[in-house]
DNA sequence: AATAATATTTAGTTTTAAATAAAATTTTTC
DNA sequence: GAAAAATTTTATTTAAAACTAAATATTATT
């Protein structure tokens, strides 16, 4: 069985790859350690088939390290959502013990989870859940403070990875699915003004940068 | 957070220190290392105050330890409970699933899967539930090769080492909660002749050692 | 009680995974 | 083309967990 450590440079390679091969120094920051090391792991990864690695040059997923990759992300999702809907985790939680677990249940838990939820498409914060043969839906989305005045959206998905802001924003009500118009827009960057649920709400431009939206639709997207 | 080998170890020696102190060999044998393995865990057991160990005279759980070992035989049991009734596991399958995963969910996971079977006593093999405050009730069980002919009997719990065993009780539909009578016992260990569901079964004495029995009655004791 | 057999511990290594700092090298930028 | 930045190499480090072989302690046997 690969490690944890190895299953979490693929998911962050996967991760950062969409823009063509992902550095050294990308890879250092977004898991906090030296370059190095990374180095060191991305050898290892090589030699396991799981990059395509060229000195300098930085990495890409093969196809295998892309099935791994997917395989893990989907555990990932689909626990998300289990935890939410089946356990009554609340929203902050799930994301904290869906890390851990990823690397531990079996394709068979994975599997039966996926069944009773009927297949589901996509996880609590609104990321899609790669299907069992490996194809992640994609949709495009873009940062609330990026969208012009006027727009109606729906929010599509949070960042995920600060607890404390997302507990905020569920007590706001700025969940998934919530469909707003964008009234305001101060400039230099400053808070988005938007109405939902008739009220109007500002919101600070670091906060509106973690929630992603997509122009209104009656269906969420595939 | 205490690693895999170091919550094995306590599992062990909770499961074998029923007749007092527990050996180094006992240990070695159950996992499969050498005894100066052992005797180099058992120190650091000791020094994490988990265990009491004297040089050469074995050891035993502190209250520390106790808890330790029993929060760990509560996840497995829980988990093994959930896998089959809730997420449609095979018998045979709950039980390397649950040792894996036993040692990664969070308290909250056993306390919410508890939550949602309603704080159940007893595992699908028959083992008893710890509670959440570490109360493990006991019962008094016997290993049917041993059950006097005549015999009233209800199945209480199976041995879970061994899963094509397992599976092959299952077939036979000799599951914990089953009402046996024993109507022979060939000597010199030969198999056991029980009746069951209006049928007469010849059990070979290898696989009624796995059946633990408790003498009949309407309710599961506690 | 002496000895043999068994159990246990000690001491010294080994393995593996993952990380590091410092020095060397390559690439990029101005 | 030189300076800056990124990356790799080299040589260590840490930690957990295991091992073998030798030494020691305990228990059983005569």
């Amino acid at each position: 069985m690969l490690s944890r450590s190895v299953q979490d440079y693929l998911k962050t390679i996967f991760k950062l790859q969409e823009g063509g091969a992902v550095s050294t120094t990308e890879i250092s920051k977004e898991l906090k350690v030296s370059g190095a090391s990374v180095t060191g792991m991305l050898k290892r990864l090589s030699a396991m088939e799981l990059v395509d690695y060229n000195s300098y040059k930085g990495v890409k997923l093969t196809e295998k390290g892309k099935v791994v990759s997917l395989e893990i992300i989907r555990h990932h999702r689909l626990l998300e959502l289990y935890l939410k809907d089946h356990l009554e985790f609340s929203l902050e939680k799930v994301h904290e013990e869906a890390c851990r677990l990823e690397h531990y249940i079996s394709e068979e838990f994975a599997d039966k989870i996926d069944d009773i939820m009927g297949h589901p498409q996509f996880d609590p914060h609104g990321h899609p859940i790669p299907t069992k043969s490996g194809v992640l839906s994609e949709f495009e989305d873009k940062p609330l403070n990026e969208v012009e005045v006027g727009a109606n959206i729906q929010i599509k998905r949070l960042s995920d990875t600060d607890s404390e802001l997302l507990a905020y924003l569920e007590e706001m009500g700025l969940m998934p699915g919530v469909q707003l118009t964008v009234l305001e827009k101060a400039p230099f960057n400053g808070p988005v003004t938007v109405k939902f649920a008739n009220e109007e709400k500002i919101i600070g431009n670091e906060i509106a940068k973690n929630i992603f939206v997509i122009m209104n639709c009656d269906e969420i997207p595939e």
